[in-house]
DNA sequence: CGCCATGTTGATTTCTATCAAATTGAGTGG
DNA sequence: CCACTCAATTTGATAGAAATCAACATGGCG
């Protein structure tokens, strides 16, 4: 859609190295983390048809809750927050979505949550109503989209104990060392810098903390020696500490 | 499997009027919000052979945490709370299972919970490895799957608002109307009383509480003239504030 | 250089957890 | 039928973790 987003210097801002789809499916930088990891050469190509690059600027809106879902997301680079609010104001985020991750594997008719970019974004888009004719004439695709919702439960899962029943100090090493794992993932390799795009305010957010503990709890840990905060993320010092307070 | 699951002694304790499947799923009373609710003649009659009625205890443990997926169950009658624990004992009630539920959605090899019947239970028991085929050659099964998933998900997303932004007394409302809309629907009708098999134990661990603050909250809100606390459940009063405070 | 958003730090409050004890109630056996 | 037992629940007193309220610092950017 927008050939700038196979600029490097959008990829920086979106703290990650991976190319966008661009135009040819087969060379997608994301391919082997995403949904399209199940498709042949054949299937890719159909998909490839009914694909469009789409760009977000930082803190731009994809969609609210409530919203009909008239596209799906595959994300190429960038982060985005998924957030539910409530009527007076309080948010919970309930996930980041990473390079690789898909939004819209529900196939309901209205979305449940909103998704803004945390960073310049570069999403691989599909019309709602192609792909879920798509899935329904590919089996497997079907099967491999039960298997990211299956797997989105099992992290929902996870979140809801950290929710649920552990400390501050809990939820903040729990969230780091996710995070290191997830850029593992996408990187190929265990990152020094953990990166962090989001604020303090999303990190809160998605932690059920305020931002002032979260801050507090990050800070100490730097005095303690148990990491370094740095431009846009941290440096774990103690790998053990981290490992041992993680859900 | 056992006959003596259909004897109305059972299905008083279960807290549920709902009859087991029996020996002919056609007859099963949890068929309309069950999985089976997709399926044709000829599909049940396939599925029927792979099924067996089960029964279990009051404490009984269906299965642990990391145990092989040998079986998956669909909930005829009683009620099961799905359970994740921490090494130190702490453990998160992830969600109750009632009748219609279904256990083994995700088609994994290993239980990422545990479940443990709350009441005297009766299941509809299949193996796993013939439900996996009957799935992949039933295209609009698994289509199904997928959606029951789906519903999962955002479950989970509203649970993670709960545990991360609600007060105490929210998410006693919020659990109070949420129990009130699943016995509803398994019903067929708003029922006076609502169902609390469960014990204040396992309220606490699903809304991220301690067992002390569920029951003065609960009884603050009797002394306030919200609800009436009955044998087995409560009774709202004051449907408004409910409706107010709930999520 | 100064502005505004974001993040940090400090003081205090509040909600819920914790610790401790009393009460209820279902099931058991005399 | 009633006393007894044990688990579940309720209630009370206190402590503590995180929220709230309030400045203050930082840092990117026009």
């Amino acid at each position: 859609m927008d050939s700038s987003a196979r600029h490097s210097d959008h990829e920086a801002h979106a703290g990650c190295a991976l190319r966008s789809r661009g135009d040819d499916c087969r060379f997608c930088g994301v391919r082997h983390l995403s949904i399209c990891q199940a498709l042949d050469v054949d299937e890719l190509d159909q998909l490839e048809k009914m694909a469009s690059d789409s760009v977000f600027e930082e803190r731009a809106v994809l969609f609210r809750e409530e919203d009909q879902v008239s596209s799906v997301f595959n994300i190429t680079a960038g982060v985005v927050r998924l957030i539910r609010s409530l009527p007076d104001g309080r948010r919970q985020v309930t996930g980041f979505a990473l390079p690789g991750d898909f939004l819209g594997i529900s196939l309901e008719k209205a979305w449940r949550f909103s998704a803004e970019a945390v960073t310049p974004l570069v999403a691989c888009r599909f019309r709602r109503s192609n792909f879920e004719v798509f899935c329904e004439k590919n089996p497997h695709v079907m099967k491999k989209m039960h298997e990211f919702a299956s797997h989105e439960l099992n992290l929902a899962q996870d979140h809801m104990v950290l929710l649920g029943r552990l400390t501050a100090e809990e939820k903040i090493a729990s969230f780091l060392v996710e995070m290191r794992k997830r850029w593992a993932r996408i990187a190929g390799h265990e990152p020094g810098l953990i990166r962090l795009p989001m604020g303090r305010q999303d990190i809160a957010d998605y932690l059920g903390l305020t931002i002032e503990t979260v801050s507090r709890v990050i800070n100490q840990m730097q005095r303690d020696h148990k990491l370094v905060i740095v431009p846009d993320g941290v440096r774990f010092v103690d790998q053990n500490y981290f490992d041992d307070l993680a859900l």
